[in-house]
RNA sequence: GCCCAGGUGGCGGAAUGGUAGACGCUGAGGACUUAAAAUCCUUUGUCUGAAAAGACGUGCGGGUUCGAGUCCCGCCUUGGGCACCA
C-alpha cells in the first residue's frame, strides 16, 4: 500500500512512510544478530523550549544517510536518538511559572520527538533516552558512587568559579575569559563546598588515547591543550639566610643563572612567613586587592603588571647569588608550585615585570647568527625566548639551550637542589551545582563519631564502598562525613518543593526539601527512616546535584541496553554493539563533553563495569554551523532565523534533508539560502515525473538502456557510493543531479530507475520508498541490496585529448579509447588550428599524459 | 601574541599537479498559457570583438614545474581555538 497522489505531494508521502516505519519497527536494531553491526551515534540534543534548530537536522541527516546506506549495505543498524534533559533553561522556567521542570522537560521532549520523526529519521525508538528518566540516572548515581568509593570524588571548599546570575557554580570549562559559556554572564571567585572529579588522574591517559582514535585535528588539539602537560623541574630556593625553601616550577633550567627574583602568588602559603615588618602593611594591602579582583580583571588587565616586594631574598642553589622575593598576581597559585623563578631577559611576562619595576635583567642565552665564519654568537634584542648557546653561566657556558636544560637538571637532582617534574593545566573537574534540576548527588553526611563508631564495629554497611581517605566537612563546629546510599536504594530521586531558585549565598533550591534532607539512617543496614528510633542515627542529605555533563557521559551505552535493570549496560548487548562506529555533533563540545564522557568511560573501564573498548567514540565528525542567510549567526535579534518546521510545511522533509546536504561540504559553516531550496525541491519534483504518469502510476520503461544512460548510471552508483563513505554528501547529491538531467533525455530503463531510486534513498527516504512502491518493488527500500557498480561500464569509447602548448589548451581532439601515443600525434599533427600554434618554432620537448594531454614546449 | 582552518563567478560551492568554475541558485531571452504559477529550452567569469577568436582570471607578491586553485617562501585578510600555565 502507498499513497495516491497523482503528483509530487510530499504533505501525504512523508507522514504516511514516517508512520508506517514507525509502526512496523522497520528500524529495529537487533542486539543479537548474525550480521555484521555498525552503531551510528548523534549528539543527543538538549530538549529546549524552543523547539529544533534548523542546525539539528544538519548533523541527524549526515548520521541517517550513513544509517540508511549501512542498512542496504547489510549490517544491523543502532541510530537511536534520546533527550540531554536536565539543565538550566528548564529550572529558569520552572523558576517563573512555579511549575515542576519534569513537566516542561517532557512537553519539550514530546516536541522534540514530533519533529524529529517528521524529519523520516531512521531511528530504532524503542532505545529513546532521557537523563531525566529515573531509571537513567539510576545509573548516572551509580557511577558517582564507583568514582566516590575510588577517591575519585572528594568535597573541597577551595575558591570556585560562582555565576551571580546563574546562581550557580561553574567548571572551568564552562568559563569563558571571565564569563559563564551559557549565558555570557560575569562569574566571580567564591568559596564554596563542591564535589570535585578527580580528572587530573587520568590525564595522562586522556592524553594518550588522543593517539588512537579518528577525530578532526582540531579537536584532539584543543584536548592537548585543556591537558596541557608540561616537562620540566621543580627547583628549590632556600630563603636568606637560613629559612624555609620555596620551590619554583620550570621548563627552562637552562636559564637558571639569569634568575634575578622570584615571585609568589599571593596566595602562597610562603608569604606571611617571609614578610619582613617595614613591608607588612604594603603586602597585606595587595594581597587584599588581588583577592577582590575579579579573575576577569586578573586576566583582562593582564597587560599592566602589579606586584610588591617582600623585603626578603633567597639563594640561587646553582651559583649562589641572593635575589629578592616578589608577589605578585601574575603567578597563579593554581599551577605549577604557585610560585616561579623569574627570567626576565629570557620570559616576555618576567621582562614586563622586571621593567616596570627596575629589577636588572640578565642575559645567559645568547642567539645564534650567521656569519662568513660560521655560525656566531648575537646579543640582539631581549626578551629572547627561543633557544641559543649559554652565557653568564659560568660552567654551562657553551652549551646550547637543550644541552644545558639537560645538564643543569642533572646537577639539580645530583645536589639535591632540585628533581624533574610533569605538570598539567587540567584541573579537577567541580562537579556539583546549586540546582534543582540535576541528578541527586546519593550521599547522606552524619557526624564524625557515627561514622568512626560504626567503621570500628566492623558492621557498617558503607565499610566497602568508601574511599581510603574520609570525605568530610565541618560545619557548626562538627565534622560531617560522606557515606553512600546503599545501592539498592538507587536511583534517588528528586523531593518534591515549591521553591526551584537557589539561594544566593549557593545554597541549593533542595535544602527547603525538610523532610527530603534531614533523616536517620541505621548505619548497619543502610535503611533510612523519617523519625529517629534505635539503631539510627540522623544524617543529612547532600543537596548539591550533578551538572548537565553527567548524563552524557555514558549516554552511548545506555543505547545498547536502555532497559536493562542489572548494571548499566548489558554486557551482551556491548559485547555486540560494542562502541559507536561513528559520531557525529557539533564542534563546541570539544573540551567539555567530549573529554568528560572519555574520562567516564576510561574509569568505567577500569573498574571493569564495561569490557570492550577503552575509548568511547573511535571516530568523530563535527558537522558545521548553518548561518543566516545574511551570512551571519542565526539569531532571534538578529531575524535571520530559519524554521524547520515552517521549511517541512513548505517543501517537505526529504527537501530539507537534501538541501542541508547540498549545501556545502558538511564541515563548512554555510549559510542558508531560501531560494536554494528551490533547487532541490525541483529535483524531486523531477525525479517524480522521471518515474510517475499523470496518473499517478508508473511509467512503462524501455526494455533496454541507451548504452550512455548505463554508463551515466554507473558513474552514479560510483560516485554515490565512495561520497557516501566519505561523507561528502554535497557532491553525491550534484551527481544524482547529472544522473536525473540525463535520464530526463535520454529514458531509462525500469531496472536503471530501481538502482536510482536506492541511491537516492539515504538522502531524501520518503519520496524513494513511495516510487520504489509504486515501480512494484518490495517495501521497505533500505533493505534492498545496494547497487554495485560495473567498472567496464564506466569506460568511454572515445576520449578528448587536449592539446597544449607551453601549457595553453590550443586545441581538443577526440582519440579512440586505446590510442597510442603515436596516434595521438598523428593526428595532432592534422589539426591546422594546432599547427598554427607551431608554425616556424623549435619544438623543445612533447609531453603526454595518456589520455589527457599533448603538451608542445616550444622554444623561444 | 601563539596555534589551526579558510580566501575560487552576482551567490552556495566543484576540481588525484593536467580542460578552472561541475551541480544548484540568481539574472537575461524564449516556449507553453487568456494570464499567472509550475514546467521546458537557450544563455549567464571579466575584457576586446559583428563574429571567428583572443587576452585576462582561483586574496596579494615571489618561486618550483612543460603545466599551479592545488606544491614551496613572504605578506594581507576572514573564521575558530588558546591566552599571564612559567
Amino acid at each position: 500500500m502507498s499513497v495516491g497522489c497523482k503528483n509530487y505531494n510530499f504533505r501525504e508521502i512523508e507522514p504516511f512512510w514516517q508512520k508506517k516505519w514507525l509502526e512496523g519497527k522497520t528500524f529495529r536494531a537487533e542486539n543479537e544478530s548474525e550480521k555484521e553491526k555498525y552503531y551510528v551515534l548523534d549528539m543527543f540534543p538538549y530538549p529546549s523550549g524552543a523547539g529544533l534548530h534548523i542546525g539539528h537536522p544538519e548533523g541527524y541527516t549526515a548520521s541517517d544517510i550513513l544509517a540508511r546506506y549501512k542498512w542496504a549495505k547489510g549490517y544491523n543498524v543502532l541510530h537511536p536518538m534520546g533527550w540531554d534533559a536536565f539543565g538550566l533553561p528548564a529550572e529558569q522556567h520552572a523558576i517563573a511559572t512555579g511549575q515542576h521542570p519534569s513537566t516542561n522537560t517532557e512537553k519539550n521532549i514530546d516536541r522534540f520527538r514530533e519533529q524529529i520523526q517528521s524529519l523520516g529519521f531512521a531511528i530504532d525508538w524503542e532505545r529513546e533516552v532521557d537523563t531525566t528518566d529515573p531509571n537513567y540516572f539510576h545509573w548516572t548515581q551509580w557511577i558517582f558512587l564507583q568514582l566516590f568509593k575510588r577517591g575519585l570524588a572528594y568535597v573541597d571548599d577551595k575558591p570556585v568559579w560562582w555565576c551571580p546570575e546563574l546562581r550557580s557554580v561553574l567548571a572551568n570549562e564552562e568559563v569563558i575569559n571571565g564569563r559563564s559559556e551559557r549565558g555570557d554572564f560575569p562569574v566571580e571567585r567564591k568559596n564554596l563546598r563542591q564535589w570535585i572529579l578527580r580528572i587530573t588522574r587520568y590525564a595522562d591517559r586522556l592524553l594518550e588515547g588522543l593517539k588512537f582514535i579518528d577525530w578532526p585535528d582540531s579537536t584532539k588539539r584543543q584536548q592537548i591543550a585543556w591537558i596541557g602537560r608540561s616537562e620540566g623541574v621543580e627547583l628549590n630556593f632556600e630563603i636568606a639566610p637560613s629559612g624555609p625553601k620555596i620551590s619554583v616550577y620550570t621548563t627552562r633550567p637552562d636559564t637558571l643563572c639569569g634568575v634575578t627574583f622570584l615571585v609568589l602568588a599571593p596566595e602562597h602559603e610562603l608569604v606571611e612567613p617571609i614578610i619582613t615588618p617595614e613591608n607588612r602593611e604594603k603586602i597585606r594591602e595587595y594581597i587584599n586587592s588581588a583577592k577582590r579582583k575579579s579573575d576577569l580583571e586578573r586576566t583582562d588587565l593582564a597587560k599592566d603588571k602589579s606586584g610588591v616586594f617582600t623585603g626578603s631574598f633567597a639563594k640561587n642553589p646553582l651559583n649562589g647569588e641572593l635575589i629578592p622575593i616578589w608577589i605578585a598576581d601574575y603567578v597563579l597559585i593554581s599551577y605549577g608550585t604557585g610560585a616561579i623563578m623569574a627570567v626576565p631577559a629570557h620570559d616576555d611576562r618576567d621582562f614586563e615585570f622586571a621593567q616596570k619595576f627596575n629589577i636588572p635583567i640578565k642575559r645567559v642565552i645568547a642567539s645564534v647568527g650567521d656569519s662568513k665564519d660560521g655560525k656566531v654568537l648575537a646579543s640582539g634584542n631581549l626578551p629572547f625566548c627561543s633557544e641559543g648557546i649559554l652565557v653568564n653561566s659560568g660552567e654551562f657556558d657553551g652549551l646550547a639551550t637543550e644541552e644545558a636544560a639537560k645538564k643543569i637538571t642533572e646537577n639539580a637532582e645530583r645536589l639535591g637542589f632540585g628533581q624533574r617534574a610533569v605538570k598539567y593545566k587540567l584541573r579537577d573537574w567541580l562537579f556539583s551545582r546549586q540546582r534543582y534540576w540535576g541528578e541527586p548527588i546519593p550521599i547522606l553526611w552524619i557526624e564524625r563519631k557515627h561514622y568512626d563508631r560504626a567503621l570500628a564495629e566492623k558492621k557498617a554497611y558503607f565499610a566497602d564502598k568508601i574511599p581510603a581517605n574520609v570525605v568530610s566537612h565541618k560545619k557548626d563546629g562538627l565534622e560531617w562525613c560522606a557515606i553512600p546510599i546503599p545501592e539498592e536504594q538507587l536511583p534517588l530521586k528528586l523531593p518534591e518543593t515549591e521553591i526551584y531558585l537557589p539561594s544566593d549565598d549557593g545554597e541549593s533550591p533542595l535544602v527547603h526539601a525538610k523532610q527530603w534532607l534531614n533523616i536517620f539512617v541505621n548505619l548497619k543496614t543502610g535503611e533510612i527512616a523519617r523519625e529517629g528510633k534505635e539503631n539510627f542515627v540522623s544524617a543529612i542529605r547532600e543537596t548539591n546535584t550533578m551538572p548537565q555533563w553527567a548524563g552524557s557521559c555514558w549516554y552511548h551505552l545506555r543505547y545498547l541496553s536502555p532497559n536493562y535493570g542489572k548494571g548499566l549496560v548489558d554486557p551482551k548487548a556491548e559485547a555486540y554493539w560494542k562502541s559507536p562506529d561513528f559520531y557525529i555533533g557539533g564542534a563546541e563540545h570539544a573540551v567539555l563533553h567530549l573529554l568528560y564522557a572519555r574520562f567516564w568511560h576510561l574509569f568505567l573501564w577500569d573498574i571493569g563495569a564495561i569490557s570492550v573498548a577503552e575509548e568511547p567514540f573511535t571516530k568523530l565528525f563535527h558537522q558545521g554551523i548553518i548561518l543566516g542567510s545574511d551570512g551571519q549567526k542565526m539569531s532571534k535579534s538578529r531575524g535571520n532565523v530559519v524554521n524547520p518546521d515552517e521549511v517541512i510545511r513548505q517543501y517537505g522533509a526529504d527537501s530539507l534533508r537534501l538541501y542541508e546536504m547540498f549545501l556545502g561540504p558538511l564541515e563548512a559553516m554555510k549559510p542558508w539560502s531560501t531560494q536554494g531550496i528551490e533547487g532541490v525541491y525541483r529535483f524531486l519534483k523531477k525525479v517524480w515525473v522521471l518515474f510517475i504518469d499523470g496518473e499517478g502510476k508508473a511509467k512503462i520503461f524501455p526494455e533496454k538502456d541507451d548504452p550512455g544512460v548505463d554508463q551515466l548510471l554507473n558513474e552514479t552508483i560510483k560516485k554515490v557510493t565512495e561520497d557516501i563513505e566519505a561523507l561528502r554528501f554535497n557532491t553525491a547529491i550534484a551527481q544524482m543531479m547529472i544522473f536525473v538531467n540525463g535520464a530526463q533525455k535520454i529514458g531509462i530503463s525500469r531496472q536503471t530507475a530501481v538502482s536510482f531510486l536506492q541511491l537516492l534513498a539515504p538522502f531524501a527516504p520518503h519520496v524513494a520508498e513511495e516510487l520504489w512502491l509504486r515501480l512494484g518493488e518490495k517495501f521497505p527500500i533500505s533493505r534492498a541490496k545496494w547497487p554495485i557498480f560495473n567498472a567496464s561500464k564506466l569506460v568511454k569509447n572515445d576520449r578528448k585529448i587536449m592539446l597544449q602548448v607551453n601549457g595553453k589548451v590550443r586545441d581538443e581532439i577526440l582519440v579512440d579509447d586505446g590510442a597510442s601515443r603515436e596516434e595521438v600525434e598523428r593526428i595532432a599533427w592534422q589539426r591546422s588550428r594546432f599547427m598554427a600554434f607551431l608554425e616556424g618554432k623549435e619544438i623543445l620537448k612533447k609531453i603526454y599524459i595518456p589520455g589527457k594531454i599533448l603538451n608542445i614546449v616550444l622554444g623561444r
